[in-house]
RNA sequence: CGGGGCGUAGCGCAGCCUGGUAGCGUACCUGCAUGGGGUGCAGGUGGUCGCGAGUUCAAAUCUCGCCGCCCCGACCA
């Protein structure tokens, strides 16, 4: 390709609308352009790097043995209600209308069709198992959509579908999608961590999401570098330090904290670190009436640490802070001064791991203005805390889980989430098969998904520098480019730079031959914007010595390269 | 959906408060020069000032309504 030829649009001036890097460099390096609000035009060079990623997908996918068919983009309502995601996916499914007034979705993903087909075309237990995928575009009307196509409403994913006679062959096919989604994150060059998720409401441990690693990621992962433990920081185990409780050593005093109702402010005021303090937070349980005894919970958590409301209510059930005038009606003081000293039998007292360990800590003193320094278990407290859990968001520095080291935290964003969907669709829509013995059962499903439009952006969201886009070699729109110096005028220039281009061309090399009539600084610049990861500059000066230039994009200077064996070396970069 | 901000040339912006019919940079076109990191000079093309009403002799500017876009939050996964 030529890039006189071929659609380059680059932007020296940053768009206003992008916020993040990788929405920016998009939008500079003409990748993409917007259309709506989270609606994108792929550019010819954006395609270039999207087609390189499905490629990618492809091959593993299908080396993995699942088979790619396509399945519509728009779909009766009918299978939606079956299912019953006509009422419980809520807005973000886009439905509309046809002609004679039936209803229709524009997939967010493709349960229901592939249920549908699945219970029509496999009736024996003899056909499984299978898996179907696609690559195809997807509608999610999101409520904000943001971050150019990282969280846009019309992306291209990949999504995949087994089918299964049991849940052994269904956890075979899951290790087999964890190892081809390892493959494929490798493949594709990014640095990546599977990570334990959720599995809401159908259970069991199969749910991994695939995160690319990179500052500006949504989410927050806890890892351990030492093992592969790795999960979201919501649902990561949070353990208490292994050393015991120390005995206490400080009297228990009560001091003069005015105006200081932070756990940061009272330790900066009294000098000391904030995991010395442990701060109360008022709750009340919705499962039982108010006026019960235990209703009202304080939960104590050090300073520093952040409470995790999904843990806690796992642990005290359904829940509700308090209103300050509900803190002020159960401990005669207000919010920022209270703690766990000397309060009503009525109140549950739930401590997290970490606070269990801990000895002459600060905490509130019911008494506004004032804190109490040197509190203990056993002495100022009951014996020992009778409800100790785990209440608190991971930090780095937690012993890991798996007992192999200690959690570091990492921010991520999400390409790839694999899931055993187990019975729920099959289920509800009634797709069964015959098994050997001649009885009707409900498949055993399994999905997988890759959101390919995200992988390029958070491709970019990791790999860039202040020049531009540094794509990984794997998924660059061009692999090499040459840029003559002088290509217009120098006779000499010109055709070492078309021999050069016709015979990497020859030696299947994807590669861009800069022949704009521009100046070399325009050149460079835009071969460095939109990220092509090696360079071959010529010139009349090199040639006279009988040599090109290269220069790798993330190189800080270039490197003379013979002509005559420019070629060769060139591939065993590549290779 | 709640809060905040913005819509003026492809992109980035000024002009609006104090009404008089639109400007700067960049990009684009032409010419000359230049030719190793977004070059210089000269000349040019391009805008129903988001849309609709209203006030006024006169509206980018004032008023009202609508639409679109961005950011924060909530929500969702």
């Amino acid at each position: 390709m030529r890039t006189s030829t071929f659609f380059i649009a680059t932007q020296k001036e940053v768009p206003a609308e992008a916020e993040i890097v990788s929405h920016r460099l998009m939008l500079r390096a003409g990748l993409i352009r917007r259309l709506s609000a989270g609606i994108y035009t792929w550019l010819p060079l954006g395609v270039r790097v999207l087609r390189k990623v499905e490629r990618i997908v492809r091959e593993e996918m299908n080396r993995a043995g699942a088979l790619e068919l396509v399945m519509p983009v728009v779909q009766p309502a009918e299978l939606w209600q079956e299912s019953g995601r006509w009422q419980a996916y809520g807005p973000e499914l886009l439905r509309f209308r046809d002609r004679h007034e039936r209803d229709f979705v524009i997939q967010p993903t493709s349960e229901e069709v592939v249920t549908d087909l699945a219970r029509s075309e496999l009736k024996s237990y003899r056909r499984l198992p299978v898996h179907f995928y696609q690559i195809q575009t997807k509608l999610r009307d999101e409520r904000r959509p943001r971050f150019g196509v990282m969280r846009g409403r019309e992306f291209v994913m990949k999504d995949g579908y087994s089918f299964h006679a049991d849940y052994a062959d269904l956890e075979r096919e899951y290790r087999n999608m964890h190892d081809t989604y390892t493959r494929i994150f490798t493949r594709l060059g990014l640095r990546f961590r599977a990570v334990a998720a959720d599995t809401g409401a159908i259970g069991g441990t199969g749910s991994h999401e695939f995160h690319v690693l990179a500052e500006s990621g949504e989410d927050a992962i806890a890892f351990c570098p030492q093992s592969d433990y790795a999960a979201n920081v919501e649902l990561a185990e949070a353990l208490a330090p292994k050393a015991a409780r120390k005995p206490p050593l400080e009297e228990r005093k009560k001091v003069q904290t005015p105006g200081k109702t932070k756990c940061e402010d009272v330790a900066a005021f009294l000098h000391i670190p904030v995991q010395r303090t442990v701060k109360a937070v008022a709750v009340v349980r919705t499962s039982i009436p108010y006026e019960s005894i235990g209703s009202f919970v304080l939960l104590l958590l050090r300073g520093d640490h952040e409470l995790n409301e999904i843990k806690t209510q796992k642990v005290i059930g359904a829940f509700r802070f308090a209103s300050e005038a509900e803190v002020e009606e159960r401990l005669r003081c207000r919010a920022g001064y209270i703690g766990p000293v000397d309060i009503s039998a009525t109140i549950a007292v739930y401590a997290d791991r970490t606070v269990a360990q801990m000895s002459d800590f600060v905490c509130g003193a019911n008494e506004p203005g004032y804190h109490l320094t040197g509190v203990n278990w056993g002495r100022d407290l009951r014996d020992d805390p009778a409800n100790v859990a785990d209440l608190r968001n991971a930090v780095a520095g937690d012993p890991s889980p798996d007992g192999k080291g200690v959690l570091e935290i990492v921010r991520g964003i999400e390409v790839g989430h694999i899931f055993q969907l187990r019975t729920k669709y099959s289920t509800a829509m009634k797709a069964t098969f015959l098994d050997a013995a001649g009885a009707e059962r409900p498949f055993e499903m399994g999905c997988y998904g890759i959101g390919v439009t995200r992988v390029v952006a958070a491709a970019i969201e990791q790999n860039h520098d202040e020049r531009g886009i540094v794509f990984p070699p794997p998924v660059a729109p061009f692999e090499v480019c040459v840029v003559p110096i002088g290509y217009h005028k120098s006779p000499a220039v010109r055709e070492a730079a078309e021999g050069l281009y016709r015979e990497l061309q020859e030696n299947g090399v994807d590669v861009l031959l800069e022949d704009r009539e521009e100046r070399p600084g325009v050149l460079f610049a835009d071969m460095d914007l939109i990220g092509i990861p090696h360079r071959v500059v010529l010139s009349e000066r090199g040639l006279a010595a009988g040599n090109a230039e290269y220069k790798g994009r993330r190189d800080d200077k270039p490197s003379d390269l013979p002509l005559a064996s420019a070629v060769s070396s060139l591939l065993k970069k590549l290779a």
